[in-house]
DNA sequence: GTGAAAGCGCTAACAT
DNA sequence: ATGTTAGCGCTTTCAC
């Protein structure tokens, strides 16, 4: 089989401003203005120089302007790890947004490399990007440093309420709340005994989702014994865990409440290898509203994040941020119960 | 509550690559060797150039850089849907191991505006950005045709193999091969009727997967009759539909072989609810291995993509071709079938 | 309505 | 071993 290896010659030098210029006899500075459909421009000319552009196959070069107008039309991402699913779609709407924003994103996934996010506030304060959204709690400390001296970045953080960045715009729900939703749902289900099972103490939500619980429990007047709190963490293999420490307790939930999705997909599956069964034997419900969720036997009751309008909105604030300077704030939306199947008394 | 609004003066003006020489009592040029850990300069002149930059917060512009360099370290990721669990996880690999090259990467999902991916296509022939990594088999036809001219772009597809693109580098595995190895596994099992839910009649891995279906079937001695195969898609409820599709018929396969784990997760929770259980009244197998898969109502057996590895490998192929200008291959990995209990005779 | 010219911040060839 | 200089491609005064 002849290897077939495209010449260089075929490369074509890349067209630049002065090319199409020449092409249509015209200056740089016209094809500049031409092309941005910037005022005194006379029509024909406009066309001439489209028509130059476009038969030269020619796109500005971002580096160029973005070096000239000292604005890059590009927001990094920060995003802790893709593989918690609530990201994906958080991300996808980000780009989205962004997109209709007239910004590009870069991200960046932080969980691996501590060192590596230093980078990007260096980039952030260098210039090189117009600004930062964080995803979930996570704030890389150097940034946090500046933010702290009262110099104002265009950064905003999303998904998750995080106290020790109450200085900087964000978008969150109301975690204490919802999970206070959930609990009163599975209380008046006639569920007597209900567990929670926890997320990382060190995480933000995890407390506040805890806290809504007890609140839930206490005007419900439930008891919140020792027992019923049992301390996992976010992923599927933390809720199988739970499961069983559930198996040893003296006297077994009604129902659990777990801190997220995915660890009530873990602690179902668990349960079910116990040969329990959901709900009829005890109760589920979980946090966030994966996608899967739906499709789990059963399906499970949770909290639906409203994560389009947080990456739409979160978006939004970054740009007012960029373009118009404006004040930090933080926006609280509405979150939904979904009830399914895990939790309904049969 | 007093509204606190960061003056502009805090801005201090960014600092640039002069202000760290002025400071540092060098030129320019010996910043930027210094910083770069360029050869001729004295380890004195070093220590102190990093000195000087790390006390004024200084960090190289990298629109400046990439305009004199005519090189971005910048590099695209083109995906068409990041709600397909596939690629979270195909993503975060790809960002690691850019970040590990040194490139940063742009992502940009291409499914909701197919106009949109003209404008990348036009950073890379500017030469904004060094190259693009192409996720799954969809490619923006302006960049088709560039490729087809014989024009000698860093451009690697990964993911999914794709007949059109056979003129550029790529990463996959043999779909055909797999699909066979899990038809094979359910024959082995004893499985006599085993019919196929088939993905999106435009993809090619769709097409691949039912192929091997049918090879495995016709090695095995068993007929590929028009009721054993389902038309459906990639998606949870193609899955849901191909099992009403399944009620209908004359007679019920005895094993089903899903294109995808997603179609899978849909098709097997429709089924229970048609009071059928899996394995014992029907096996199910799927394909792609997501990670939800062995959280599910039992298990599901499927073959595993080497995602981690699909992403490494296509990474540092772009790489060559941005850097060394390397030949145009593709590489072909193994998969592996993970046997689940959703298949096996009980 | 259009052109000439300056300069964004950086790197590298060349000079010393 | 270090400094001087030119120029990457663009936008935007400022002239005309």
């Amino acid at each position: 089989m002849p290897k077939r290896k495209p010449t260089k010659a075929n490369d074509a030098r890349i067209p630049t401003m002065a090319d199409i210029a020449r092409i249509a006899g015209v200056s740089a500075s016209t094809v500049s203005r031409a092309l941005a459909g910037l005022p005194p421009i006379t029509e024909e000319t406009r066309q001439r120089v489209a028509q130059a552009a476009k038969e030269a196959g020619y796109a500005v070069n971002r580096h160029a302007r973005s070096l000239r107008l000292k604005r890059s039309k590009l927001i990094l991402v920060l995003i802790p790890n893709l593989a918690n699913p609530n990201f994906p779609d958080l991300l996808m709407h980000i780009d989205q947004a962004a997109y209709d924003c007239g910004y590009d994103i870069m991200i960046a996934h932080t969980a691996v490399d501590p060192h590596r996010s230093d980078r990007y506030v260096d980039e952030l304060l260098a210039g090189s990007i117009d600004g930062v959204l964080l995803t979930a709690n996570y704030c890389p400390p150097r940034l946090l440093e500046y933010i702290h001296s009262g110099r104002h970045l265009p950064i905003v953080r999303t998904l998750s309420p995080t106290p020790s960045l109450d200085g900087i715009s964000g978008v969150q729900i109301d975690e204490v709340k919802a999970a206070y939703d959930v609990v009163d749902h599975l209380a008046k289900q006639g569920y007597k005994h209900i567990a929670h099972l926890g997320g990382p103490t060190t995480e933000a939500v995890a407390i506040a989702r805890k806290k809504g619980w007890e609140m839930a429990l206490a005007d419900h007047g439930l008891s919140a014994s020792r027992d019923l709190f049992i301390q996992a963490g976010f992923r599927v293999e933390d809720g199988r865990q739970g499961a069983s420490k559930i198996k040893g307790l003296a006297r077994r939930p009604d129902a659990i409440f777990c801190s997220n999705d995915e660890s009530a997909y873990g602690l179902i599956a668990a349960l079910k290898e116990q040969g329990l069964r959901v709900p009829q034997d005890i109760a589920i419900a979980g946090f966030d509203d994966l996608s899967f969720s739906n499709v789990l036997d059963p399906p499970l009751t949770t909290v639906r994040l409203p994560r389009h309008e947080m990456a739409e909105l979160s978006v939004r604030k970054l740009k007012a941020l960029i373009e118009d300077d404006a004040d930090n704030d933080i926006t609280t939306l509405a979150h939904e119960l979904v009830v399914r199947a895990s939790s309904l008394k049969s």
